[in-house]
DNA sequence: AGCTAAAATGGAAGCGCTTCCGATATTAAG
DNA sequence: CTTAATATCGGAAGCGCTTCCATTTTAGCT
């Protein structure tokens, strides 16, 4: 079965080739015209190709979203939202992950997906560690959960973050402050947003008189989240003791073993998560929520509010984050 | 700064634009002349418009890569040896996560990246039920972990790796069985495979003359796993008792609770996973091992051939799963 | 060297679209 | 009812590539 091409449908609606494109792609047609073409258009089946509307015209009609890894629940929304968000413009998300050091050579180098859409959105990659300096795709970058003076970005205020889980623990004057906090080995992954809640959490404490010492933050495996016995050593051996969890899956796996342990979260110790997820509510957790989804829709508009302006001054939107009350703090 | 064109290389080369066409996609060339080209595309940088050569009705020389979610170390895994064997065939590996509806429809209709692909790999989908009869990209298609007499196919012998378990644990002649099993709720991923692990324990344990009464299958949730109170009342209530955890995530879970509970694996109770994950071995699981990068690399190469030769018979592959034991049971 | 078959090569045609330019139709103004 | 301005329209040019065909070069034989 051959194609349906713009030029069936000019022969058949009785028109030229350039008013049918002008249909599609809104130039300036009678309104008979228009309605006639729409009705051939529909009758015939007729979608446009876009590699010859591509070739034609320039615009791709892509973003490519560039992430570090697939495990994280941040991630996923983040591009579910954004993806959703495209929708309304007519755009397709290009998704990357940097799951290797192969992917990321194939895109400084030969990939030819890079070339193919009309901007980048990347998130969670430390720019300047990872791509050095040759890192110039000349076309629109946004940024997501990191940093760069060439590029957009949307970032939460971490610190902001650090500081209300503290504020909400020093409510319950616990005598004993612990955090966990990523171990992160990954080199492809930043972490200096996870670095800027701890700091916002310590400054927030020192100023109340309190003091995180080393040894109360436990690291943790993304994966596999802290070691049990180091909680189980903090929940048993400590009287109300108040932890921040930097994300909330290790927070669930705090409340895990108090539960198995039979110490009640919100009495027998204080327990702050961050991000919110889609589990936590069910939990009961008290923690600080990011609008992941709002950030992922702000990135798609900016996106693509730089692709029709290129030259706009760049812009670093802050997102702030929200205390959500629930029984664990 | 403008696009570096196949015509700009052919000039510079000396050569005609056919000439240069064909060093890309292999016509008879002269090895002089092909040392040539390649040297000034090298100095050009150019590559290939997909556009323009889709639109030509050339090769893409790329394939998509569609699995149903990203916090499973499954598909990371998977993705990551398929992808890497693309590598040595200059194939570029397009990932399409189908986590929404929108991203579904968006496939099956207008959804452009897909007709830029020679072929199309799918993970743990449902065929059938997600994409009803309509399904038919006019490419080849290769399935994992799902199957599909219509198209080639990839699978580890599940009903087998359910036997395995059930045997080992078998040796330890426990008085009672259990399993961990997934409660899939989303529609997009596929769990027939899971059900036929669980089939092949029941049937194994049948055979010795056990049973595994269904209330004793736990259902997990992927991300949050079996409910902590199940495990600790298997653990706690029941001596020396048989469980299969139909993923190592679960097994993750019940070493965890055991742990604190102070019930040793392998003596207390015994415990087998399934996957092989890369946590499994440093927390002295043993488990059901499938081959993932085995699989992976197996579908990049059963997709190229397909590309390759369109109307080879189908074949549908049969990996075998491996007990690796170790201290658990 | 001379002849032929095979290999290598150049370039035109064509893929389906957008855009631009010139042509025509319509409307408004006088 | 004319003229100018404006809205609408048709279609050629061109986007960057593959492919096919005609032509040239090379290699293999007498």
């Amino acid at each position: 079965m051959k194609r349906v091409t713009i030029e069936h449908v000019a022969k058949k609606a009785g028109v030229g080739l350039g008013t049918v494109s002008r249909v599609l792609n809104g130039g300036s047609v009678s309104a008979k015209t228009k309605q006639k073409v729409l009705q051939v258009i529909k009758e015939l089946g007729y979608s446009p190709s876009i590699h010859a509307r591509t070739l034609a015209g320039g615009k791709t009609q892509r973003i490519m979203f560039i992430f570090p890894e697939m495990r994280n629940e941040f991630h996923w929304r983040l591009l579910k939202s954004f993806d959703l968000s495209l929708d309304k413009y007519d755009y397709e998300t290009v998704v990357y992950p940097l799951i290797s050091d192969r992917r990321l050579n194939k895109l400084m180098g030969d990939s030819v997906l890079i070339k193919e859409v009309d901007a980048i959105v990347m998130t969670t990659i430390p720019v300047n560690k990872v791509f050095q300096k040759k890192f110039n795709p000349l076309k629109p970058v946004v940024l997501i959960e990191c940093e760069d003076e060439r590029f957009d970005s949307l970032n939460l205020d971490n610190k902001l973050g650090g500081r209300k889980a503290a504020e909400i623990l020093l409510e319950h004057q616990p005598d004993h402050f612990f955090a966990i906090q990523s171990y992160e080995t990954n080199p492809m992954i930043a972490d200096a947003h996870l670095w800027d809640r701890l700091n916002g959490f310590k400054e927030a404490l020192a100023q109340a008189g309190y003091e995180l010492p080393d040894e109360h933050i436990v690291y943790a495996d993304l994966f596999t989240g802290p070691s049990h016995e180091e909680v189980l050593n903090i929940l048993s051996k400590y009287e109300e003791p108040g932890i921040f969890a930097l994300t909330d899956n290790y927070a669930l796996i705090v409340l895990q073993i108090a539960y198995i342990i039979g110490k009640k979260p919100g009495k027998d110790f204080f327990l702050v998560g961050f991000d919110d997820q889609f589990w936590s509510k069910e939990g009961g957790l008290t923690t600080i929520r990011q609008p992941v989804e709002e950030i992922g829709s702000r990135a798609a508009e900016i996106a693509l509010k730089r692709i029709r302006e290129p030259n706009a001054p760049i812009q670093h939107v802050k997102f702030i984050p929200e205390v959500v009350r629930r029984e664990t703090a």
